[in-house]
RNA sequence: GCCCGGGUGGUGGAAUGGUAGACACGCAGGACUUAAAAUCCUGUGGCCAUCGCGGCUGUGCGGGUUCGAGUCCCGCCCCGGGUACCA
């Protein structure tokens, strides 16, 4: 029987599929193992040679764990709603769930010839109704939420409406907006439907209110903020502006604290932990409120060096900061309100861009909380209306910004520290020395000025000691057609309604055009009917939710898939807990990740779950790079080189043949108007055949770039089991790598190599029943040994190879016995699960190797008597020489000191030194 | 700027502080063939060599620790990723 790829992966697959190998049961008396993928979004191009990658590690790592006998849910669904279906549903008119719909099959397709182990009973997608119908729920118990910060936990706003009307809301502390009223109970009472609303919107964890947008005039929509390109939408290129429209929103805000203390259980990389804390953006430092002079109203301002506040020359304030203008003095209030034109008109790039600082004088003054002197405010617009308090107190000789600025408008700069240096130069903002010129802290160093400035400012109640994050709110309304509807409605009063729980799902309406209204609404608002399902006068929520809210939950899903009383029954979710391992790009480390992590802690806390995070362990697959050609300068006249040249036009050593090119010049229209006998510089090869030597080059892999390897091609021409293993040969997992197909034939020879250990070349069967020997079983626990190793450091490059060794190693014994051949068929099946499967019937077993136990080592066969010992003199390697391991040391030291080529660089000299590392390296130090 | 990674042959990459370059590709030579493909064997970091003894040198650069450094420490350079007028 020859090696004979698509013959074994076609009665592989028949087997596994009659006996249903994949399917996972959740009652098992086995411990549970959950390796999980992040589910692709199934794009109309199919998958690429880059895609699967991933999956391939989780599959082998997913077998491996299930061979060593645990009960593994490996699963994969679809992360369905997105914009690229309603873009394709706006040009040609076809529903996004019926393209959504093909390109998933398309994806089965592509994933059923690679070989994966999914449960495809478990399957979902995130477009499906019975799937949504509870991301709408875990909506609505958002909106039924608070977060009480004692408690550090979500609880039922009931209890909160409760407590408002017997004793107000004195005595919570939740997160909310730091803006919200205090009232007493019989306020509350007296407050109307509509009024209470407004106050429970600063409380819910899932809430509406107004924000800026980006809103696109000319294609009549909001877009998201990786839709804008240098401050125009990246298609067409037509400029954005800042729209102000009511949006929901989830206070993932209130969970900031315990998303980053999380952070410390999880065995992520550092860097993926840092990206997150980066986001989340903690920053500990005060509130110092400064009084306006001739004035009632106080700026607040926050700052991270309160022990600076000596230095404070003057104020800075955003441009849309609320005061600006009921501070402006008349003299000033026209150059002022030009300042804030021309910042609103610049775009946040060319705002971040500008490298001078600009600002205006208000004409308004502080005084200082401490000195009492009189301080300018200014507006400028390097201080953010969205951090912090939207104003800065300014310290020139501690902050660079501040010392340009100082500069700019002739404003004091004043040394504060005994370390500071070269202030007539730049800003030094060192912790390290004594404070001077500061009053009640000169002399202290950094921890305790800090430390003794809050307690001044919480005793006088100019401020307080606090903590900031940079991450705000994540806005949930897209104006949309494809993605989840909100189940909420408005009466002719404007009251927000929640569907029903047991109404659910709400399901998108039927619409005519899936085009953007152009008012700014989602295209769903054209559905009349169904805007006034909910009776004449009402009004359903039009916008849909955003792309991360059903790929904020679907692992948890895949538990339960089919439950239709709840997300997650209790008892399945008691059994997987949650994800052991998560194998995915870094790409995702600050959206999907943290969403997810928000959502699973908030799920905890109203008891659908019981562990605090979603997932313990990830690995992040690097980005496989597609191999482009190009032109070189002056390879076609009147071209300076670059143009791509498509991988299939191509031949081995990075050239285009002529009559290729000619090919190719009937398909591609920037090649069609050459004559290819003049305008095109010939070399030619040795066989006189004309040619162009093209230019490497390692990019994305983008359709654009004319790049893309499609894993179908791959398999149909090595087979499934030798793509695999090559995508794994290929490099470390979490690095970035060029796909190169050169490479594979080592892999397809291993393979055919390692088929030949069992069949000789007529195809007649190896198998020898005697007993094996001391060598073979060395190779063979060796080998078990360093695959076992790698594959608990995922290091699934090396194991590639080692089976490689192992193999070459047992090719040059005159026979190998069954018993080895079976434990090398157990140890292959994770990588290459075809041929194992194959091999494994074929040796008589009636079962699957996919359930056989994964073999172990045993140290008995590894052990070695002698070791040819590297003989290092003063640390250089000058030969090697075969010592027995049990041998005495002052024997060693005789035999090595005597040896010829030792001798030779000791020159008789007694040595200083004699080192022997057992087992390891001999080091003669003279 | 700041925070993470990383820099090793022609290429992808190996190497718990212990023989640098495993494994593979490519290349060169050979065997088998009328020939090619496939397969197998040999060689392959660089320089020197009285090319089958051997020697020198070599993991981005400069120092250090150590019997011994690709690996640890200090100071630079370069590349990739993240992030930013964040007060």
């Amino acid at each position: 029987m020859e090696y004979n790829f698509s013959e074994i992966e076609s009665i592989a697959r028949n087997k596994w599929t009659k006996s249903q190998v994949y399917k996972v049961d959740t009652e098992s008396n086995k411990p549970k193992y959950y390796v999980l993928d992040m589910f692709p979004y199934p794009s109309g191009a199919g998958l690429h040679v880059g895609h699967p990658l991933g999956y391939i590690f989780s599959d082998i790592y997913a077998r491996y764990k299930r061979m060593q006998g645990f009960n593994v849910l490996h699963p994969m669904g679809f992360d369905a709603f997105g914009l690229p279906a309603e873009q394709y549903a706006i040009q040609t008119g076809q529903h996004p769930a019926v393209t959504t719909a093909q390109n998933i099959s398309t994806y089965k397709k592509q994933f059923e010839k690679i070989g994966f182990c999914f449960d495809w009973s478990r399957e979902v997608s995130t477009c499906d109704p019975a799937y949504y119908k509870w991301t709408q729920w875990i909506f609505l118990q958002l909106f039924n939420s608070w977060y009480d910060k004692p408690k550090e936990k979500a609880i039922n706003i009931s209890e909160l409406i409760t407590l408002f009307s017997q004793e107000g809301n004195h005595s919570t502390n939740a997160a909310c907006d730091d803006k919200t009223l205090l009232f007493s109970a019989s306020e509350w009472n007296a407050y109307s439907p509509l009024e209470q609303q407004e106050v429970l919107m600063d409380y819910r964890l899932a809430y509406r209110k107004e924000s800026f947008v980006n809103w696109c005039p000319a294609l009549g929509t909001v877009l998201a903020n990786d839709e804008i390109i240098n401050g125009v939408s990246e298609r067409g290129g037509y400029p954005v502006e800042k729209k102000k429209m009511s949006q929901w929103f989830l206070r993932i805000t209130a969970y900031a604290e315990r998303l980053l203390k999380g952070l410390e259980s999880l065995e992520w990389t550092e860097s993926m932990k840092e990206m997150q804390r980066n986001w989340i953006g903690k920053s500990t430092g005060a509130m110092v409120s400064f009084s306006l002079k001739n004035h009632e109203d106080k700026i607040e301002v926050f700052t991270t060096r309160v022990d600076t506040i000596f230095g404070v020359s003057f104020l800075v304030i955003a441009p849309e900061h609320e005061l600006v203008s009921k501070i402006t003095t008349n003299e000033n209030r026209s150059d002022i309100e030009n300042y804030i034109k021309a910042c609103a008109s610049k775009s946040d790039i060319e705002r971040q861009s500008e490298k001078r600082v600009s600002g205006q004088f208000t004409g308004a003054y502080v005084i200082h909380p401490f000195t009492q002197k009189e301080l300018p405010v200014y507006i400028a617009d390097y201080v953010l209306s969205g951090y912090g308090t939207g104003a800065v107190m300014a310290v020139p000789s501690g902050d660079q910004r501040d010392y340009l600025f100082s500069k700019k408008y002739n404003l004091p700069v004043l040394p504060i520290s005994d370390a500071q240096q070269n202030l007539d130069k730049e800003a030094d903002s060192t912790k390290e020395g004594k404070y001077i010129n500061s009053d009640f802290i000169n002399g202290l160093g950094y921890r305790e000025a800090t430390q003794l400035v809050i307690q001044k400012l919480e005793a006088t109640g100019i401020g307080h000691g606090k903590v900031n994050f940079r991450m705000r709110d994540a806005g949930y309304s897209r104006q949309r057609y494809w993605g989840e509807p909100f189940p909420i409605y408005y009466d002719s009063n404007g009251i927000i309604h929640t569907i029903p729980e047991e109404d659910l799902p709400v399901t998108l309406p039927v619409v005519d055009s899936y085009k953007p209204t152009g008012t700014g609404e989602s295209p769903i608002a054209n559905a009349s009917e169904w805007v006034e399902r909910m009776g004449s006068g009402t009004r359903m929520e039009t916008d849909t939710m955003p792309g991360y809210a059903g790929s904020s939950w679907y692992f948890l899903r895949y538990m339960d898939p089919n439950n239709k009383d709840t997300l997650v029954g209790s008892s399945a979710q008691q059994y997987w807990q949650n994800v052991d391992l998560y194998v995915g790009g870094s790409e995702h480390a600050v959206g999907h990740l943290l969403y997810s992590r928000f959502w699973h802690k908030f799920l905890k806390d109203i008891d659908v779950l019981s562990t605090e995070e979603p997932f313990k362990k990830m690995v992040n697959q690097g980005m496989i790079q597609g191999r482009s050609l190009l032109t070189k300068d002056n390879q076609i006249k009147g071209l300076s080189g670059g143009l791509h040249i498509p991988l299939s036009f191509t031949s081995i050593g990075d050239k285009i043949y002529k009559d290729n090119f000619c090919r190719l010049q009937k398909e591609d229209n920037r090649f069609e108007n050459l004559n290819a006998d003049i305008d095109v510089i010939w070399e030619l090869d040795k066989d006189g055949k004309a040619f162009l030597s093209l230019s490497p080059q390692v990019e994305k892999m983008s359709k654009r770039y004319l790049n893309v390897v499609n894993p179908d091609d791959v398999v149909e021409q090595y087979g499934a089991d030798t793509f695999r293993m090559y995508e794994m040969f290929l490099g470390p997992i979490d690095t970035a790598k060029p796909w190169d197909t050169n490479g594979i034939s080592g892999v397809a020879n291993f393979l055919r190599k390692f088929w030949r250990l069992f069949y000789d070349e007529s195809g007649n069967p190896k198998f020898s029943e005697v007993s094996a020997s001391d060598e073979e079983l060395k190779i063979l626990h060796k080998t078990i040994k360093k695959i076992s190793e790698d594959l608990e450091r995922f290091g699934l490059n090396t194991c590639v190879s080692n089976f490689m060794i192992g193999v070459n190693e047992l090719s040059k014994l005159a026979s190998v016995s069954k018993a080895t051949l079976t434990d090398l068929i157990k140890l292959i099946a994770p990588f290459a699960p075809h041929t194992a499967e194959v091999l494994w019937s074929n040796l008589g077993n009636e079962s699957s190797v996919v359930d056989a136990s994964f073999p172990k080592f045993d140290t008995k066969y590894l052990i070695e008597s002698s070791f040819n010992y590297p003989i290092q003199v003063n640390g250089k390697h000058r030969g090697n020489i075969e010592i027995a391991l049990d041998m005495d040391e002052s024997e060693v030291r005789k035999l090595v000191l005597e040896d010829d080529r030792i001798a030779k660089f000791t020159e008789g000299k007694e040595p200083r030194k004699f080192i022997v590392v057992k087992g390891r390296i001999i080091n003669v130090v003279i």
